[in-house]
RNA sequence: GCUCGGAUGGUGGAAUUGGUAGACACGUUGGACUUAAAAUCCAAUGAACAGCAAUGUUCGUGCGGGUUCAAGUCCCGCUCCGAGUACCA
């Protein structure tokens, strides 16, 4: 029987589903381990080659740890809600579910025809009820929470009103927001049960908050920055304004030092903590107070270099600032206010990626600097963020850049306050070692003692003190789309409200419409039936909405990192309908031993899995601080293209190489139309698309030659390799291999097919190391020779390390020579053919699974023990040593390993090419290391 | 700009703590088998030069320096490519 992969695939994976092979266990005495994938979206396009890159690599890792003893979960699901159903939706009114529906069924069609070891019972979907009745859940939980500075964890709300009418507010270190006024007990026993809502929602982790957002009215939605290019949408290009608007939003901020710190115990890539670290973007500084000369404002300002306080020569204000309108001079206000309109025209983006035009406005007011009293100016100007710090900055052109240029560009006086050193081209950045000058009672200290200096005086006049700030702002949470989770809040007099947990999930309505409503709300309100009933507890419909019995209902949905924020623990205990993970199964499971995905998630999901995950163990519900103990990056697959070449203005095509001077317009052609000798099927093409039915053709040699380049694969440039042609053709384990034989786990490449049959032969090879001449099923008993054991051991070692260190290219590699080895030794014994069924068993399962059938097993090869690799049979009795003459290596000479150091001088001295490379020199020395090299100089 | 990666034959890529650069595979060339093709098997294959040949010499890991008996690997200074991030006070 040859190589029958077709069958021999269906067969297993029809057996692994049968007998739940893979269904981890959740009672076990083995030691678990647990491998995720990052949860996918499931795309109408379905999967191609790029995508199981990082599932083969796991899958890998998933069967080596169980034929190692652990009790593995490799669990798999889908992160089902998101824009692309909804955006098919809109065009078609195609439901979203049905969609997304049918697509999963096509996703896990390719999945299991690649031959997974997922545990497809745990599967989850995050559009599921039962799934986003527990996002709901959470989502209560994170109102029901505030942050406690001084514990430096979440605690339930009620806990805070227990406190707030024993003590006040005064007293109480909490993230809350920035306007919160303080009160007393007395105040707040006074306040009425609205009074004391609004004020808890200045508190609670997740809260409403008016937010800046980037409105496109004609789509009725707002836009993420990058759907926004050059001031207009990417989509249909309608203009973008600035827009307030009441939105949820995550109190992130109040775990930033945590999700800083956290960093450091965590087994990711240096790279990937570094974008997270800098997204925290963690400043330590002070908070400086600025008097507005003649008015009782006062503008504080965020500073890391209060040391340079004397420096200041005048004040910048964001745009979006409070103050800008309150402390604007009349004479002042008609340029200050077309400034202000005109930047909020800019996008975030817009007014970021501008970093090269200065612009400015005086808004003709004075602050006084702290210290001297002196009058400073305050100007408004773009290139102040109204989100970071205050929206304002004490600017110091001496010391930063963007204060020198704007203080050169309006011709504001530049004062130095730095000891000899040269301001006159540029703003001097410097810290360490830097001496303070011109500067009062800073002059002569150094940078560090000048910094506490200047703060404790701050401190003394009350006009500062010591601050640590972050650049991570809260997320905003509400989306205005139809295909997310909904939340379960109503609004009573406008203050949100929780539905009780017994009562969710507060299933998403049915509607008719998928786009905003003409008046401008979300999807959601065009459902009839969506109004909170809260005597029955049930959603009514809208017109029985009466604001004493049934109130209105949210109408924003949650956003796409809701239920992605926290699945890996749903997978732990998948069904349960009382929680959303049992203690039993939290405590068994922890958290994620392993997991691989693409490094787009770096500062998205990454940061907010592990901000839920720290909450919910603040809150008693997890004994884990990270999600994901050990992260792997796959390398982006990229696309081979391939572009034919059309003479301008004509429906005539030339191969490559004959196009010379003529202009010609590349045009992608379908990567199936070509083969790997780069010649494009000139019928097919001709079929491919009605436009070139009559094309002709300039060929050379009768070929037509096309052009390659690399390119990110998609489906507009033709560039899509799909994995199932390839299982169709070479089969799965071939697929595996080869993805794996590609090059290292985590680096870029480009898919190219012209390998392909490299690995198809080894597997062929493989097999027939146990089948004789007429492929009939061949394996002795008996006592291999010495060398076929060596072979066996040393592939075993080396595979065994690669696998810990996921090189996975280098054990495929290692294999490869293992069966070359073993084919040239005609080595068909039981004794080293069995443990390489299992060793290559976690690569090619389906070969393994066949493979180890015929050996006789009546069991799958899955939990077969992982063979150890014996150092008795790699002793090695010589080497042949590399003898080089000045670091060059001329010759080889094999020599037993006990040989001394003074031996090895003596016999490679002695011998004749030795002399011949000598020529009758002396050497002036000898370098030997033993069992390594032997170098001879002079 | 900043941060993090990367650069090795015609191609994808190997090379453990500095110790035989180019494993393995593709491609190419030649050969065997075949009426022929496919499949399969065998051999050669970094470049240049010399030689009928075995072989030998020189050059070679993005560029320029350095350390060392010995550098793809370590140090200093650049160039180019990729990813992320972006006026963060």
């Amino acid at each position: 029987m040859r190589y029958d992969f077709n069958q021999i695939e269906k067969k297993w994976q029809e057996y692994w589903a049968k007998n739940q092979t893979f269904k981890a266990e959740d009672n076990s005495d083995k030691p678990k381990y647990y491998v995720l994938d990052m949860f996918p979206y499931p795309s109408g396009a379905g999967l191609h080659v790029g995508h199981p890159l990082g599932y083969i690599a796991s899958d890998i890792y998933a069967r080596f740890k169980r034929h190692k003893g652990f009790n593995v979960l490799h669990p798999q699901g889908y992160d089902s809600f998101g824009l692309p159903a909804e955006q098919y939706a809109i065009q078609t009114g195609q439901h979203p579910a049905l969609t997304t529906e049918a697509n999963i069924n096509r996703y896990r069609e390719q999945l299991d025809q690649i031959g997974f070891s997922f545990d497809w019972s745990r599967e989850v979907r995050t559009s599921d009820p039962q799934y986003y009745k527990w996002t709901q859940w959470i989502f209560i939980l994170l109102f029901k929470s505030w942050y406690d500075y001084s514990a430096d964890r979440a605690r339930p709300i009620s806990e805070l009103e227990d406190l707030f009418s024993s003590e006040g507010n005064r007293d109480i270190k909490a993230a809350c927001d920035e306007d919160t006024e303080a009160f007393s007990a007395a105040d707040w026993n006074n306040f009425s049960s609205e009074e004391k809502q609004r004020i808890l929602l200045k508190y609670r982790l997740t809260y409403l908050a008016e937010t800046e957002v980037n409105w496109c009215p004609q789509l009725g939605t707002v836009l993420a920055n990058d759907e926004i290019v050059n001031g207009v949408s990417e989509r249909g290009g309608y203009p973008v304004v600035r827009k307030k608007m009441t939105q949820w939003s995550m109190r992130i901020s109040a775990y930033a030092e945590r999700l800083l710190q956290g960093l450091n115990d965590i087994d990711w890539t240096e790279s990937l903590k570094e974008s997270q670290r800098n997204w925290i973007g963690k400043s330590v500084g002070a908070l400086v107070e600025f008097k507005v000369q003649g008015s009782r404002f006062k503008v504080p300002v965020f500073t890391t270099r209060p040391d340079t306080i004397f420096g200041v020569t005048f004040m910048t204000l964001a745009p979006e600032h409070d103050l800008v309108e309150k402390i604007t001079k009349p004479e002042q206000k008609a340029q200050v206010e077309a400034y202000v309109e005109a930047s909020a025209k800019r996008s975030e983006r817009d007014r970021m990626a501008d970093v090269k035009t200065i612009s400015g406005v005086f808004t003709g007011a004075y602050a006084e600097h702290p210290f001297t009293k002196e009058p400073v100016p305050i100007w408004i100007g773009d290139y102040v963020l109204a989100g970071y710090g205050t929206g304002a900055v004490m600017a110091v052109p001496c010391g930063d850049q963007r204060d020198y240029d704007f203080a050169g560009h309006f011709d504001i006086p530049i004062k130095n306050i730095f000891k000899d050193v040269d301001i006159s081209d540029e703003a001097f950045s410097g810290k360490e070692g830097t001496v303070i000058a011109n500067s009062d009672f800073l002059n002569g200290l150094e940078y560090k003692t000048a910094l506490k200096k200047a703060i404790s005086e701050l401190e003394k006049i009350g006009q500062g003190k010591g601050k640590t700030n972050y650049r991570l702002r809260d997320a905003v949470f509400s989306r205005q789309r139809y295909w997310g989770e909904p939340f379960p809040v109503y609004y009573v007099n406008g203050l949100p409200q929780m539905i009780e947990k017994e009562h969710l999930p507060l299933r998403l309505p049915e509607v008719e419409k998928y786009l905003p409503t003409e008046t401008g709300e979300p999807p959601l309100g065009n459902a009839i039936e969506w109004a909170w009933n809260t005597a029955k507890n049930e959603v009514v419909h809208k017109d029985l909405i009466d604001h004493n019995v049934v109130f209105p209902l949210e109408l924003n949905t949650m956003p796409g990192w809701a239920g992605s924020s926290w699945y890996l623990f749903r997978y732990m205990d998948p069904h349960n309908e009382e929680e959303f993970v049992s203690e039993a199964a939290q405590q068994y499971w922890e958290n994620v031993d392993l997991y691989i995905g693409g490094s787009e998630h770096a500062t998205g999901h990454l940061l907010y899995s592990r901000f839920w995950t720290k909450f919910l163990k603040d809150r008693g519900f997890l004994t884990v601080d990270e999600p994901f103990k050990k992260l792997i990056n796959q390398g982006m697959i990229l696309g081979t293209s391939a572009f034919v070449y059309r003479l301008e203005g004509e429906n005539k095509f030339v191969s490559k190489h004959l196009i010379g001077d003529q202009s010609v317009q590349p045009i992608h052609a379908d990567v199936s139309l070509v083969n790997a000798s780069d010649e494009l099927d000139i019928e097919e093409f001709k079929k491919w698309r009605p436009e070139f039915a009559d094309a002709e053709f300039v060929t050379e040699a009768n070929k037509y030659i096309v052009g390659r380049e690399v390119e990110k694969m998609s489906k507009s440039k033709y560039n899509v390799v799909n994995p199932d042609d390839i299982c169709e053709d070479y089969g799965a384990d071939t697929l595996r291999m080869y993805e794996m034989f590609l090059g290292p786990l985590e680096q870029a490449k480009p898919w190219n097919t012209a390998g392909i049959t490299g690995v198809h032969n080894f597997l062929k090879k493989l097999w027939k190391l146990y089948h004789d001449e007429h492929n009939n099923f061949e394996v002795k008993d008996g006592k291999a020779s010495a060398e076929s054991l060596k072979t066996l051991h040393k592939t075993i070692k080396k595979v065994t390390e690669d696998i810990e260190n996921f090189s996975f290219n280098t054990s495929v590699s290692t294999f490869m020579i293992c069966v070359n080895e073993l084919s040239a030794q005609k080595c068909n014994f039981r004794e080293v053919l069995e443990p390489l069924v299992v060793l290559i068993a976690p690569y090619a399962p389906h070969i393994a699974e066949e493979l180890w059938q015929k050996l006789g097993h009546d069991t799958s090869v899955t939990t077969a023990v992982y063979p150890v690799c014996e150092e008795k049979h790699l002793v090695e009795s010589n080497k042949e040593y590399p003898i080089s003459f000045n670091g060059k290596m001329r010759f080889t000479l094999e020599l037993p390993l006990d040989m001394t150091p003074q031996e090895i001088e003596q016999t490679v001295m002695a011998h004749e090419k030795t002399q011949q490379q000598l020529q009758g020199r002396t050497p002036k020395k000898v370098i030997i290391v033993p069992g390594k090299i032997v170098n001879i100089v002079g």
